[in-house]
DNA sequence: GTCTATAGAGCGATAGAC
DNA sequence: GTCTATCGCTCTATAGAC
């Protein structure tokens, strides 16, 4: 469809996205030189930037394609039929904290935040593809659930933006930072808290 | 106390810590030069490798400057004697709330997260030095809110994780990542549904 | 301690052959 | 489209005068 073909799935372009996206989630977008990435990628620097304009321009290619994945992955997000709310709040926040903590999702995440400073409209697409639309999925099932009559939530933007705060608490700050993780604030003590905390508020 | 004096609070030193703080805020930690912290401190570059080895032992003198100065501003959450739980909890989600959306500790709290692969040790101090002692702070307010018997609260950390997280979430995301505030959630919402939870989950 | 001047390396991006 | 070679620039860090 294009003139000069420059397929966009082309196999040396994909192989230029696998290398420049490790490189940047290991060393961060400054850090990343585009000689690392052409090293990475077996391929010349050259034919880097015949296949993007500038590393500016690298950069948003693999958010946006990290972004699309992870919508996909809260899309499966699906409620049963005949689920309690307990089970369905568990299921939820389990799914949601695992996506969480994926070396990926963090890495991206920390991209993100560093350049938020000087790639806003970055920061505003990568938002828009992916906690947006995974929140705007989450609420809707909370909507569900309060059709169904086994929960009963007023606002469930608000809800859910608590429920995710929950679950972005002390056991993902700490690795977003690089912490290990502590006895404290373990995976199971975060979901089922917040799962807790979300029946005994909205629960019927 | 030192060999050639170089004391640690010389004006200059002083004068260079204010700007490459700044100048660290504003570009991040690898978009930082040597030459703008100079300029911007109006010294020479030498100068600058008088007082500091390196960049890297800059940047950690920058962000263990500024982990006293937060330490010290949780301090100052104190719990007047006759609060009830509402009252005190309000104060406390709106100070924190306050705190996080300070330019300068979301500008550190990025670094943080920028630099948190290649720092970690950086990142541990910040958190001892910060968060933590914040946190053990304001558990200790819930702990004394259970004992006056306004509260009941089992866990406090726990409590404390939750009700930071969702102090820490929507509102506070997207001013970390850049974003305009949204309708959706303000300060005002994040704060009072914080609070109405904590009420309804660990109210007397 | 503080300056000017510069070394020495690495950067993003491009030219030109094929 | 892909390569090799290189331009022009900026970077961290240092040398040497004062």
């Amino acid at each position: 469809m294009q003139k000069t073909c420059s397929p966009r799935s082309s196999a040396k372009r994909t192989c230029i996205l696998d290398a420049a996206q490790a490189c940047f989630l290991e060393h961060g977008y400054s850090s990343t030189s585009m000689d690392m990435v052409a090293s990475k990628a077996t391929v010349s620097k050259a034919t880097i930037y015949a296949h993007f304009q500038s590393k500016d321009e690298l950069f948003g290619a693999i958010i946006r394609r990290r972004c699309d994945d992870h919508a996909e992955g809260l899309g499966a997000v699906t409620l049963a039929e005949n689920l309690d709310a307990r089970a369905a709040l568990t299921a939820m926040a389990s799914h949601l904290l695992t996506m969480l903590m994926n070396p990926e999702v963090i890495g991206i995440y920390r991209m993100v935040v560093a350049e938020a400073a000087r790639h806003p409209d970055l920061a505003k697409a990568y938002y828009e593809a992916g906690p947006l639309r995974g929140k705007a999925r989450l609420a809707d099932i909370l909507d569900t659930l309060t059709a169904r009559g086994v929960l009963k939530v007023p606002d469930s933007w608000q809800a859910m933006d608590q429920f995710i705060g929950m679950l972005r608490a002390e056991y993902f700050n700490r690795a977003l930072i690089g912490l290990p993780a502590d006895d404290r604030a373990s995976f199971d003590t975060t979901v089922t808290g917040a799962v807790e905390v979300m029946l005994k508020v909205y629960g019927v």
